[in-house]
RNA sequence: CGGGGUGUAGCGUAGCCCGGUUAUCGCGCCUGCUUUGGGAGCAGGAGGUCGCAAGUUCAAAUCUUGCCGCCCCGACCA
């Protein structure tokens, strides 16, 4: 297997250059536990970027942030029916609280002394605690709305794991408001749908075409789940962010009542709506290439570094002397991070590879002639294009360079994905589709749920969504011929 | 959990079929010198329970059995 800078190529192995690509750049790695990850400084510095910029939009539409516990009693859990069936089968229990000295010597036991009364479970997620809770805050519609989200790390016991698209343990935030009426609470999911379409298209650069669930794809314990959806380079799709409509159904598994202006008591409705770090998972496979990592200037812990060429030490400082007085003050000034590689043991070409590996959308690199002509070259990382500029005005000239790079890798994105969009209306078409071209098919379905499994069984393709405001267009169904009202987008995802 | 693959130094590997000196090579690492506008060169050096356990044998990285990890595909899922 061919491999630059020992990453596995795209075309020849897609899994193997995700994976390649996370640990090359330093992302993340594999941890002692099956199916958990260390994520490492500079992947978690992307992830910092992300958590800041959807906490500020959070709390621009008023939310607050609380903390709810790790441990759930069991017993929670199984208060909502179709809540415990969608995760039952993936809980991580904690069933003691206590170890001691093997009898043997070696090493240590669970005490069986130390057995819990009620077994806890760790969070798959929080509606239950959180709905709990609840009951004791809300009493008067003076109460309501009430919008809390949380930052926090959840459990999944998944069977396979991919470093960040699917691991055990991952981060996360989960909003959970409660509200008087239904409207006001389909109102607020929206918006939350409306905010993580915005984030990932402004900040990761990743067109996402926002819809809902249908009944089989929904979440467990929602009346309606919506959702971004996004196309991954190998054409499989990708869901980026859920906001989900609940209803009555927590409210009443755990007794959430107020009473309204006009004195009547009423179960209260809610939302919930989460990203998680699978978004580094989505950042990855929609710009990198080849080379590594290709980071929007939004989300790039580091946006432009400096690698000096220079021969001996003295060149070294000739060169440090300028950009730490005048470069560095004036990009900063500017308001953008700057790394500046003065290490003088890697030679320029290694690191220009290194940075590109990582993902930094600008690199200068400045020498003996650049200080004579008063110029830098500049290399941005997205189109591998290098021009030499005037020092001066360095800072808006990269400050512009960083809009472009930030729209030309949405757009790159936005056309590989209209590239991998294909109406269908034959069965045959549809399955030569996915099986050659990938991405998403548009396409009528009846409706039912059986044919949803039939479809995913033959072609493993699932629907991703039923687009919003989508277009009504009389049709038939791929699979049976029965009559349709509109299409819906199909895909294999991941 | 089912099918397939794989495990030898931090990483990638040769050796295994056909058992036999001190386990091969490359990258990386350390020291020194020379280098520095696209992954430097030379010289020297360090680094290994051959995934784990049991068995066969005078002798096991190599053969047998069991177990474990990882990767891919399936069922499940954000």
């Amino acid at each position: 297997m061919s491999t630059t800078k020992g990453i596995t190529k795209r075309n020849e192995d897609y899994a193997a250059w995700y994976q390649d690509l996370v640990k090359k750049a330093d992302l993340a790695e594999n941890s002692a536990v099956r199916g958990c990850m260390v994520i490492k400084p500079y992947g978690y510095a992307i992830w910092e970027k992300m958590r800041d910029a959807l906490d500020r939009m959070f709390k621009d539409t008023g939310h607050t942030n609380a903390y709810f516990p790790l441990f759930i009693p069991k017993s929670y859990l199984s208060k909502e029916a179709s809540h415990v069936e969608g995760f039952a089968k993936e809980c991580a229990v904690v069933t003691h609280y206590r170890l001691k000295n093997a009898p043997d010597g070696n090493g240590v036991v669970v005490d069986p002394e130390a057995k819990l009364e009620e077994e806890l479970i760790v969070r798959p997620t929080s509606e239950t605690v959180i709905w709990s809770t609840y009951r004791n805050w809300i009493q008067s519609y003076r109460d309501l709305p009430l919008l809390i989200n949380q930052w926090a790390n959840v459990v999944r016991w998944e069977m396979r794991t991919r470093l960040f698209l699917r691991t055990a343990e991952f981060l996360w935030q989960e909003g959970h408001t409660a509200h008087a009426t239904a409207e006001e609470a389909i109102e607020e999911t929206l918006q939350m749908l409306e905010i993580y379409a915005e984030f990932a298209e402004k900040y990761m650069a990743l067109p996402v075409i926002k819809g809902v669930k249908t009944p089989n794809e929904r979440f467990a314990g929602a009346v309606d789940t919506y959702c971004i959806e996004a196309l991954m380079q190998d054409g499989k799709a990708l869901q980026a962010g859920t906001s989900h409509f609940l209803g009555q159904n927590f409210a009443k598994a755990f007794d959430v009542k107020f009473t309204g202006k006009d004195g009547k008591e009423e179960y209260v409705w809610g939302t919930s709506w989460g990203v998680s770090t699978r978004l580094m998972g989505a950042l990855i496979m929609a710009h990198s290439d080849d080379d590594g990592l290709v980071l929007p200037p939004k989300l790039a812990p580091i946006q432009v570094v400096i690698v000096p060429i220079f021969k001996g030490e003295e060149g070294l400082q000739k060169i440090s002397q300028v950009v730490n007085s005048k470069i560095i003050p004036e990009l900063r000034q500017a308001g953008l991070t700057v790394k500046y590689d003065n290490r003088d043991t890697e030679r320029p070409g290694f690191k220009f590879a290194e940075w590109e590996l990582k993902g930094v959308p600008v690199r200068l690199a400045i020498g003996e002639r650049d200080l004579q002509n008063q110029t830098v070259e500049i290399a941005r990382r997205d189109t591998k294009e290098k021009s030499t500029v005037p020092m001066e005005n360095i800072a808006r000239i990269i400050k512009n360079l960083l809009d472009e790079i930030q729209k030309n890798i949405f757009q790159k994105a936005l056309e590989f994905r209209q590239k991998h969009t294909t109406r269908v209306d034959t069965w045959k078409e549809f399955e030569e589709i996915l099986l050659q071209k990938g991405g998403f098919v548009e396409a009528h379905w009846d409706g039912t749920t059986q044919t949803e499994e039939i479809i995913k069984e033959k072609t493993k393709a699932t629907i991703r969504c039923i687009p919003l405001q989508n277009p009504q267009e009389k049709g038939k169904c791929i699979l049976t011929g029965k009559p349709s009202s509109q299409r819906v987008l199909f895909a294999v995802a991941y």
